[in-house]
DNA sequence: AGCACA
């Protein structure tokens, strides 16, 4: 596919409401460069998809290299040039010309309102802060996800496992890995206070507010598929 | 799976 500014994203978690998806999705993108706009929706045929559109088309290149196959929301992204320009862009250009309305058919009206009384509950956005802003360089200098890790076997600290409490030890991770990253993975759960990462080992501590929280967020995401090969491993942590 | 532009 052609070198493009927009990225099309799919494989996205749809049931994460659309405004929480775009604003994570900022966070995540952001680090690679300016951007324009972040399209994403709801309705069936569009969700699980999200448009990045950048300043930059090597800002695109860039974090397509880097974020392909990102763990967001307990799935690997999928990340490829738009097929065509965006309006945004097109519209700066000079060379955007008003496309049809799309006509909806009364069959797709009927689908959307029976779909809305069987959609299946959301997920239900955990009322945590966001990862704290780092400033946009950090970000840039600490994102770099790469696909092809070569997995190294978890230790698990060895002896016999601590006590369930608040904290989670989170080994097997991806030496790019980064607070961004790892805050996108625990704060799906409930209780999430913070995640800690460990310079210079691939080891990180997420804090939960009680040790049933914890467990539930063991639970969700014990051997979660960061690639492939890598798999996170879970733990309470050692006190 | 699905490439939009509210």
């Amino acid at each position: 596919m052609a070198a493009n500014q927009t990225l099309y994203v799919n494989n996205l978690n749809d049931k994460i409401n659309v405004e929480t998806l775009k604003k994570s999705l900022r966070e995540v993108f952001a680090a690679f460069g300016g951007i324009i706009d972040i399209i994403a929706m709801k309705s069936l045929k569009r969700r699980g998809q999200a448009w990045i559109i950048f300043k930059e088309v090597s800002a695109a290149t860039n974090s397509l290299k880097s974020l392909q196959g990102f763990p967001f929301y307990n799935k690997p992204m999928r990340i490829a040039y738009a097929k065509t320009k965006s309006d945004v862009v097109a519209k700066a250009d000079g060379t955007y010309v008003e496309r049809p309305k799309k006509i909806v058919k009364r069959e797709d009206l009927r689908k959307k309102t029976t779909n809305v009384a069987h959609a299946p509950p959301e997920i239900k956005t955990v009322s945590t802060p966001a990862a704290p802003a780092a400033s946009q360089k950090s970000i840039q200098d600490r994102i770099g996800w790469n696909p092809n890790q070569t997995s190294t076997k978890a230790s698990g600290g060895g002896g016999k496992p601590a006590e369930p409490n608040r904290t989670l030890f989170v080994e097997n991770l991806p030496p790019e890995a980064t607070d961004t990253m790892l805050s996108m993975l625990f704060r799906q759960y409930p209780g999430f206070q913070e995640v800690r990462l460990i310079p210079g080992r691939n080891v990180a501590f997420a804090d939960y507010q009680n040790e049933y929280q914890a467990g539930m967020a063991m639970q969700g995401l014990q051997s979660f598929e960061m690639t492939p090969d890598v798999r996170l491993q879970l733990s309470y942590a050692r006190k």
